[in-house]
DNA sequence: GGAAATTTTGCACCAACTGCAAGTTTTCTA
DNA sequence: TAGAAAACTTGCAGTTGGTGCAAAATTTCC
């Protein structure tokens, strides 16, 4: 009852996971990643530095691996329903359909969201990869509504949408008390829907 | 009729200046940031290779630094407009008054915009630069409003507000003729304004 | 069982970045 | 204006990140 893919393929696939492993909890015990070396997380592993970086370029892309997993769920499921749906609706349900909530354990969410908002290095590597997140999605959609990339329109729309979804998320894990995350994604995309735009006024007296 | 700042401050600035402009000539003549070391950065300013890093961190920093200069008036110009204009507006007609196309040359930004494009490093830098402005506006938003920077609804409409920014500015880079910066950038936010989620359907035949 | 393909590892190397202390330059004050 | 105080520059040593290369170890396949 072997693995469909060979031994190699399942050995490389839990180093892998191992190394994103460790530097998570390294990361989480000294407080922040940058306390972290490489040559830590490698002999957490139980590789080699040098092993360590065959499979990551930094300790930040190990740190952040589940995350860029998750992305490519996400395009997936928007790459699906696009066909059949509005670009807006398609990205929203895409993303509830990720099902983060059920996924992983909420402290940990937390915790994570902590180690990366106290790490410069984190945060600009996240952002990156939210931008390659946001060429993919645009290709996708010009893809299959036959928009030019290059317009403005599917680009506001998009870039609507991936805030959308970091805004619920972390608003979701910040204060999950009272919903699911489904809801939050929900109401966040429901809030841009009817025109985000007006009613934050200054307070004129 | 000396500068009011005395010789010291002068200077300081002139060299912060220089090292910028140098990593900006050199990365366009090597046709990429990343090939450019900053030992050489530092060598065209005509300083040592440690002070280079008295000034900047790093040399996407000394790379991004006018950009990074531009959000600190885009901020002034927000904390100045918010007290009077809906937020929308208000982050909008700061972004016009930027005058980006009147401060600086076309084929640089264009060039500018390129480089940046074409480094992973740098576009995790700049990425990392919207982030802080995003926090700083929310911040600015919340002082003037009152509305609490946890909730989503400031969040959404700033994130909104960033991507109108962001894609305006990218769309005409790439595509001047025809109108003016500030012409695209009310179109953006137009867009936006009149509900954006809607359009972008599918195409069923 | 053993050759071929692939992975792991050590090693050498370059580049980024920082702390520290000594040397320079600017500023301030008497 | 001299000269002390403050601030800036620089070199040096050291850590870390990251890559290319070739040898050793492992897995695969026939």
């Amino acid at each position: 009852m072997e693995d469909v893919r060979g031994l190699r393929e399942r050995k490389k696939a839990a180093t892998k996971s191992a190394l994103s492993q460790a530097a998570l909890r390294l990361a989480m015990e000294k407080g922040s990643l940058d306390a972290v070396t490489a040559d830590a997380i490698a002999a957490e592993a139980g590789v080699s530095t040098r092993t360590f970086h065959n499979y990551f370029p930094s300790k930040e892309e190990a740190f952040l691996y589940d995350f860029n997993e998750l992305t490519g769920l996400l395009l997936a499921g928007l790459r699906e329903r696009v066909a059949h749906q509005r670009v807006w609706d398609a990205f929203r349900d895409s993303c509830i359909a990720l099902d983060l909530d059920n996924r992983f354990d909420l402290t940990q969410m937390q915790c994570r969201e902590e180690l990366i908002h106290n790490s410069p290095q984190l945060i600009k590597y996240q952002a990156g990869q939210f931008m390659e997140l946001f060429k993919e999605a645009l290709g996708i959609v010009a893809d299959a509504t036959g928009t030019d990339p290059q317009d403005m329109l599917p680009k506001l729309l998009l870039g609507n949408a991936l805030i959308a979804m970091k805004t619920a998320n972390e608003h979701w894990i910040a204060n999950p008390a009272g919903r699911t995350l489904a809801e939050a994604i929900t109401e966040a995309f429901a809030l841009i829907d009817q025109g985000i735009t007006g009613p934050t006024t200054t307070s004129h007296s």
